[in-house]
DNA sequence: TTTACGCGTTAAAAAAGGTTAAGCCGAAAC
DNA sequence: GTTTCGGCTTAACCTTTTTTAACGCGTAAA
């Protein structure tokens, strides 16, 4: 299993990190939010533990940021004091779990544990592939399965159809979108994922029932007719 | 089935949402009446549960907010104290029905599907589909299928026409409507809206016994002769 | 009945998005 | 080391969508 560690405190986070591993995880230990989120949009993962208090960007931001890609993934956090009005705000916002410091090593693993039990009923173990329409799609290898043969994605094409597919009827948010992808959402990256959008329409357009349908000013949404 | 839970205390709301996604629903937790309206303008859900008392817009506000943009999706308030007065006002602005924690699990659930019985009759899973007079609509696809060929709407005539359908024969209010479309309810988003309604209602003339009328200071109303 | 005010409608301005092609740049091939 | 190629960005041009402006009319309050 895949862990996204972001922990400023470099001692604690070797030590978490060398815990975790020696437990069989498998640990990308990162040092603020921001390096955090960049390694999310890198690599699937499969449990978060943010740190609250980081320089760069917080655990809270970090955690909206995320939650506007992915609803799923459970997200733990750590802070230093027992502050109550973290922990609310920290649910609100999308937390699975909380631990308050200092914690036993122990009461960590038990919490993944857990949690991992708790939402394991819809992980995607492994390999992905979404049916879009009448089109196969498989994500980890970067392919669609097309009528005249397969096609192989590029890096960007097929972050941003993952997206898309992973939030399928729903909105898929600019902003959230470009630092996802891009790192910044600044204009021109805004007209470079608009071009990106017309490359999949025109790889999609084998099932006419696949529509990106485009929600002003907000973003995209992927919708399939039936 | 989507359930809109608005609930402060996050300890019990995260208990909730995650009993209740135990049980196959999908839940989406917000922390106070404000957030809550806000989710509820951007998905469709098919069952409301609000707390009465939240900070930034309780339970009752909420409620009237959104009563007046769907009389009929089900709304189940929790209170804390078994207050009689605010039982029947929570009746009186459109309440199903009524809680008061403690409470059971069981319980919650038992009222969750005496209520979806009672209401299924007229719920739309999925995809929506309205008859307009003579003209069909889609909001799903944004369609207007008129004699002259189908026509594709745009995000705002979709949102708009939504909520005047939804609310056929009834008045949609001014205020609510452009808080629910616009996000604010200023003097230029409801010029807006006006043309908006200058919009639609040329699309709609296709049917002579479809009029949008105008309750002067109030909102619109959706009314079909035959 | 006069005076605001709210709404109806059309047109123009501004913003956002759709699409294609050209340019750029780094990695692989020669 | 140079060339070639693939992938990404930027530019250009056009269309669509939304907002703002402008002007006229009906309604409700003073």
């Amino acid at each position: 299993m895949n862990i996204l560690l972001a922990e400023d405190d470099l001692n604690l986070g070797e030590l978490l990190s060398n815990f975790l591993k020696s437990k069989g995880y498998t640990v990308d230990l990162t040092r603020n939010g921001k390096l955090a989120f960049e390694r999310f949009n890198q690599k699937k993962f499969d449990f978060c533990i943010f740190d609250v208090m980081m320089p760069e960007m917080d655990g809270f931001t970090l955690t909206k940021e995320i939650r506007e890609l992915d609803k799923k993934i459970p997200i733990l956090f750590l802070t230093a004091k027992a502050m109550k009005e973290d922990k609310l705000e920290g649910f609100a916002i999308g937390a699975d779990d909380y631990l308050t410091k200092p914690f036993s090593m122990e009461e960590l693993l038990a919490r993944i544990e857990a949690i991992s039990r708790r939402t394991e009923a819809d992980k995607n173990e492994g390999d992905e592939k979404y049916h879009v329409g009448i089109i196969e799609y498989e994500p980890t290898y970067r392919i669609l399965h097309l009528k005249e043969g397969d096609k192989k994605l590029t890096t960007k094409e097929n972050q941003l159809l993952h997206l898309l597919v992973k939030n399928k009827n729903e909105i898929l948010d600019r902003q959230a979108t470009l630092r996802a992808i891009w790192g910044d959402d600044n204009y021109f990256n805004g007209r470079s994922m608009d071009v990106y959008i017309a490359k999949i329409r025109k790889l999609l357009r084998e099932d006419p029932n696949i529509e990106i349908m485009n929600v002003h000013g907000k973003g995209f949404k992927l919708v399939i007719k039936d």
